[in-house]
DNA sequence: ATAGTTTACTTGTATATACAAACAAACTCC
DNA sequence: GGAGTTTGTTTGTATATACAAGTAAACTAT
């Protein structure tokens, strides 16, 4: 069945969930060349970006709570492509050695999931859609 | 932060996921008086409005796996709100006296959701949003 | 009629996520 | 400089969700 025939296809809860899912999904796929979740691989291309950044830094620009991004960081750790380091109440993550090789194919799965959707969705028509969707998200404030 | 002034604001998968988040604590909040996760709800009150609707469906309006229907399900029979019964391969779901004396509070909680986002995000603002999410999850068959 | 297939649902197991509480470091104020 | 508070992170625990596999009923074709 499609969203749009849903009987709940005109409740924000329903159709944002049901949108939300599908795209997991989308990414998913994207992100299975190298056996990572969609949040596993935004965390560490940020960690590649900004070797050292803060748990606390990275759950604002992912808007995760602090005790997922440590339980994402801990699966990366025990994968060797983080490293941590504490530094009095403050801990630091930084890419490993294979993490920094990784890059190029991470990019390349990025790739693939921006031009899988802007080819389903069309590239203008997608990119409206997020920019309305980071907007209103912004109004929500809980 | 705000979701638009996050580093992957422009990311499709990023944003749809942080704004579902949001609406989710929304629902969450309207319905806390019954004490229901908004899914939860939603079922209840599918099942409310077509009795012995069978999980097959349900999984289909609702746009979720069979198995997390089944789960649904169960806790609702848990807490004697719905009530199973199998008749060959099929099994239809009921609403018990006690949830049919809630629809009243249901639809209450309900409204109160609509009235909450319509008010935060203008009304015709979020339908237009709801719409055009439709359409895009529409369009992803994954 | 019976073997094979499809359908409807449930179970086992795994995952991402969050809240609340715990903890430790850093800061503030008297 | 010591008490109380705030901040950054981690743990304990709970939840919604899904996939894969299991089960059982219904259908189909020979």
């Amino acid at each position: 069945m499609k969203t749009s025939e849903s009987k709940y296809c005109k409740c924000l809860y329903f159709t944002t969930n049901a949108l939300a899912r599908k795209v997991e999904k989308l990414a998913l796929e994207s992100w299975k060349p190298v056996d990572l979740s969609p949040s596993h691989a935004y965390l560490l291309l940020m960690v590649l970006e900004e070797p050292g950044t803060q748990p606390s830094c990275i759950a604002n620009h992912l808007q995760l709570s602090p005790s997922t991004v440590t339980r994402l960081i801990e699966k990366l750790e025990e994968r060797k492509l983080v490293i941590r380091t504490t530094e009095g109440k403050q801990t630091n993550v930084y890419p490993s050695a294979a993490a920094k090789e990784m890059l190029p194919i991470l990019k390349k799965c990025l790739n693939h999931f921006f031009n899988n959707y802007s080819t389903i969705l069309g590239k203008e028509e997608s990119d409206k859609l997020i920019t309305n969707m980071s907007l209103v998200a912004d109004k929500i404030s809980v």
